[in-house]
Formats: structure tokens, sequence, C-alpha cells
DNA sequence: GTGAAAGCGCTAACAA
DNA sequence: TTGTTAGCGCTTTCAC
């Protein structure tokens, strides 16, 4: 039932009859206060109620102990999986972490960039947008020396360090995947080229094709924004080509849904018509009927090292530590769409 | 490419020789300064790249523009769209959010009420784990007058604001869904009596049955965690019952999703055998086969709601708003599985 | 309409 | 081992 009046170090010192620096030294654990003069402090801070004002800490030591992040959206799974990393490892190191959406949109995204900038943020952890195709916004933070740290999503243009995944390896898997099952004409949904993670999902079914010696069908590559309305356009366009795909490689679960949908209200069968998979496996892939085979991405995993890798970072912001290009292993899932 | 050296306003002061205040007042546009100079001292601001630092003004203000968030997991869709409301509403009045999760435990939760409350957020906006049985932390702010709002899961001994949906009307329609549709032995699985919500939602179905004069059946109210596991387990013990209930009201999607899946497993057909209503509206919920009946929460709209409130709340703190509770319309979503 | 000066609560260089 | 002192960059009273 403490009321208003906020404590300060200097309240603590007068009523110790000690100093003002003695006093932070010692709520700090400095060694050069004598354990028993912290023990006393410290004592006294919890006995007044004292609360450090982390504001004014900050201010003087010029940092934040925040870390901004920005993905295209909070609710889609994979993301907030992996904020749920960054949140977990960031509280057990003393770091506040602010989130904000792109929406998948540039504008949106340069606008998140550079409040989080504004806000003095000590690190930023980012998802690009699928519109990203500049840099300028990204600069304010590597051109300031500012860590910034890519997931999934990265803009080639800025060094940097980045956690991804296989993206290549994933696409060729779930390719190799088709053709072993028997699949002949085998499409693909890609998503839009400025983004890696397409471009290396489309790589590794490109390699996995001509390793066997199949040529990709007239038409049989679409390149969408993934969006469950286009998958369905897209997947619709396939099938009414004169030679339609019998294995489909979605670029992502939502598409592959829209697969999936348009097979029922089409009485094709799945995977016996054409075999699916998708990428990413959002919660409803394994309970659609027919599962989704897809490829897992540690989510979570991924933002607890994005924020591990970041924060010691920004503790060494002088050391030169050399970037590095974190690739994870994600898992290909076989289940009865494939 | 600028680097380094922070442009404070002294250096703006300095460079357009006037005083550092004039520049404070012309930068926040303060009447008081004509036009003229306010203009001036914009335009260099702009020149020289400064930007204000929000931890100085912050600590001279005392507040941190800063709302912080508490739920029980980030990655629950309920949740992450209700984040994404908050977030959309905040960032347009300024202000940071902070998140944090509490993963269902009262001793994470108040771990981060206090995190929170060191980092002297100006207002909370909290969903309670589902262990919440006493509210010391939660007193943390309501004692200090730090606005705090509830959404969806509240804290009945902490009199502030509240987003709900009306769990209990809800409840009771479900329970006179599955009545009209013929259903005679309706058995129902709930959450921990300790929320507010699974109480209110058996009341509903309690509402329900006994207006159309029907009794609970022995062993047809099961209350769990409602987990996946919890779900299944207490599903296979109704329809292990000598009477089975041929709908079954689960208290979430998880379960229900389970339901389905043990009705898959064991040849019950759905919703022929036992129909089945869920609540939440996961994005799984539409696409399973059969696709599940359920109610939808206006999650980003809580969210959004609930930040404008509390902003309100934070701008007004010497205003005597009265609390209230929000109750927002929650819909009954029919689908095959019922 | 503008300036001088004080101070938000803390840390840290320098002294003792 | 402890204290003195000087700010961090901003806002704001009070004076002119």
């Amino acid at each position: 039932m403490r009321k208003h009046p906020e404590i300060t170090i200097h309240d603590l010192a007068s009523e110790l009859r000690i100093s003002a620096s003695t006093v932070s030294r010692a709520l700090n654990d400095n060694k050069r206060i004598s354990i028993k003069t912290r023990k006393i402090v410290q004592q006294k801070a919890i006995d007044m109620g004292y609360r450090p004002n982390i504001l004014a800490a900050n201010l003087r030591i010029k940092k934040t102990m925040t870390i901004g992040v920005v993905v295209p959206r909070i609710d889609r799974y994979f993301f907030s999986s992996a904020i749920s990393g960054i949140e977990d490892y960031a509280w057990t190191k003393g770091f506040n972490v602010i989130i904000s959406q792109s929406n998948d949109l540039l504008i949106k995204e340069e606008n998140c960039v550079r409040t989080l900038y504004n806000n003095r943020v000590d690190g930023m952890i980012i998802s690009i947008s699928m519109q990203t195709n500049e840099d300028n916004h990204l600069r304010l933070f590597s051109d300031n020396h500012i860590p910034i740290l890519f997931f999934d999503r990265f803009c080639p243009t800025i060094e940097s360090d980045r956690i991804v995944v296989d993206d290549f390896n994933s696409g060729y898997q779930i390719t190799a995947h088709l053709i072993e099952r028997g699949c002949k004409r085998i499409a693909h949904i890609a998503g839009p080229e400025l983004l890696n993670i397409y471009l290396d999902r489309k790589g590794g079914y490109l390699k996995a094709l001509s390793e066997a010696g199949i040529s990709v069908g007239d038409g049989y590559l679409e390149v969408t924004g993934l969006t469950r309305e286009e998958g369905r356009a897209a997947f619709a366009r396939l099938m009414s080509l004169p030679n339609p795909p019998d294995g489909v490689f979605c670029g992502n679960d939502t598409t592959a849904l829209s697969a999936l949908e348009y097979c029922r209200s089409n009485k094709l069968k799945v995977p016996e018509d054409v075999a699916l998979v998708g990428f990413s496996d959002e919660p409803f892939s394994a309970v659609v009927t027919p599962s989704l085979s897809t490829v897992k991405q540690p989510g979570y995993e991924m933002g607890f090292l994005a924020a591990q890798r970041i924060i010691e970072r920004i503790q060494n912001t002088n050391l030169p530590i050399p970037f590095e290009q974190i690739v994870l292993p994600s898992k290909l899932i076989i289940r009865q769409s494939s």
C-alpha cells in the first residue's frame, strides 16, 4: 500500500549517512565497496521500497537496454514463435524488447525502423517485408554501427549477422521427395523474387529437377505473393494447363492450403491426382485432411539465437566480431498430402 | 553516412545563437515561440540530423511512454492478434509496447509484472495465467495508481478496466445450438475454475441446459487444463461413459481438436455420432475436416481497444474516470462439426 | 518572445 | 573503502 513518494539513492544515502555514490555502487555490487556496506545498503533499499530509475541510469550510461524487432506480422505462427524466443532470452539478460510489424509493406517497415532508431534501441532484429527492395532505412542502423540482425528474410546489401534456415536445401529436398514418390510433372508456386528465402526455395526446386533430368514444364513456375487468394489462382492456372502437374511444391503452407481446398471443390484426390507440399509447418498443416507435408522451421530457436547473438554484439560493440550467417537445420515433414 | 556525434539541443542552440530552452520549445511547437523561430529551428534540426533523446525527455517528464503487456503465450493466435491490435494503436500515439509471457505460470507472471513495474511502464495490459489465484503482484500497479487493464482473463479482486467477450452468453449459445440440432446428451470440457472465462462458459452451458429442462448427465462435466493431452483424456473418459454424450462443448479449440482426433481414430462420426463445438476460432479450426464449430473472439479489436483505453487513462491519471468492463460481441460460427 | 538556471536520478572520473 | 563533483540531454519555472 506504499504511495507515490519515489525513493532515490539520495534518500537512501541521507538515511544511512553515506554518499549517494556509495549507495549507487553498493546497489550495483561494486567490489570497491565493503561487503558489509553493500549488505546494509541493499537491505535498506528493500526496506524503503527503493526501485532504481532505469531511465536515469540509461541516460547516464547511454544505453536503453532495449532491442527492437520488426516482423511482417506478429500473428503468423512462425513470427510469433520467433518473438517468443527473442523475449525469453532477452529477459534473462535484462533487455526489453519492443516489437513492430511492417504488414509486409516497405513504407510501414521504414516507419518502424525509423521509430526504433529514434527510440535508440541498442540493436534491431528484423525479418524484412516482401516489398523491401532498398536499404536506406536499414543503413540508419548499419551506418551508425548499431547492431542489426536479420532472421529468415534478409537484405543482401547490408553486411550483418543473419540467422536463416537452409531454404535452398529444403526446396531441394521437397522436390526430391516428390520425384521419389513418383511425380513426373512437378510445379512450383514461388514467392516474390526479392526475398532470399523464396529465391532459394525455387533454386532448390530447380536443382533437384535438373539433377533428375526433369525439365520444368511450360507454365509450371508460378511467382506470386503467396497469399491465400493468389495461391488459389496460381494453383487453378496450374491445374488448367493442358498437361497439369501431378506434384506441386507450394511456397508456403497458406498456398498449399488453397491448393488443397481447390482440390476438394474440384474433386481432385490428394495425393493421388496431385501431391502437395507446403512450407513452414503452420499449426493447421498437421490437422487438415489430408495433412500437409511441409518443412518445419525452428521459429523459437531462431528467435532465441537471434537475441543471444545480438545481445552479445551489443555488449561488445568495440570488439570486431566478424559477421556471420548462421544456418539452422529445417526438417522435411512428410504427411498425407504427398 | 552520418557518424556518431549525436546532436543535442545545445548544438542547435549555439549554431543558431539562441538558447537551448528556445530550441526545446521550438521543437515542441510551443506557441510561445514565434512561428518564424520555430521554422528555423526545426529546419536546422533536420539539417543537422538531430534526434531527440527520448530518455532524457522522459527522465525529466517522468513518463516512459511505454505500456507493458503480459499474456500467457505470444504464439497463440488469439493473443498474437490481440498484441497486434495493441501495437497498432499504441504506435499511432507514440507509445512503445513491451511484451512478456507468463507461460500460464503464476510465478512467471509475477516476475513479468515486477519487471514491468521496475521498468516504470506507464500502464499494463494483462491477461492472467491459468494459475493466478492471488493478486499481490498486481497490487504493485493498482496500489500505486498505475493504470492496469485486463483483457479476456481478469482478476476479479482488482478494480480496473476490463475488456472481455461475453463468455457466458457464448457458452449459452453453443449449448443452445447443440440442443437445437437435436443433441440430447450434452457434455462440457471446462477449463480451470479460477478463470472467469471458463467459469462463464460453463455457466452458459448450465443455463442453456436447465432452460431446456435437460439435466447434466453423470460425468458429463470435465474440468481440465484444456491442453491437447488433457483434452484427449477428458474426451476419452466421456466417450467411455456407459451413456456417452452425443454433443460436446469443448472449452477451447485445442481440446475440440483432440476430440476430433479421438473420433477419427475410434471411427466415430462427427457430427453424426457426436457433435463438437470449440471456442476461439483458431486458424486451424476452419480447415480441419470436419471443420470445427466455434466462437470467434475479436482478438485484434480487443487489443486495439485495450490500448486505446489504457492510453486514455494514462493521459488522464488525475481525472477520476470510473472503471469499466467492456464486453465485446463474440460470434458463434457453425461449421461441419455440429 | 526569449533566456538563465535548476534539476530529473543516476554513474564515474578523480580525490582522499 | 568512501566521498566530491560533474554531467547525461532534456523541460520548465521564473525572470526580462
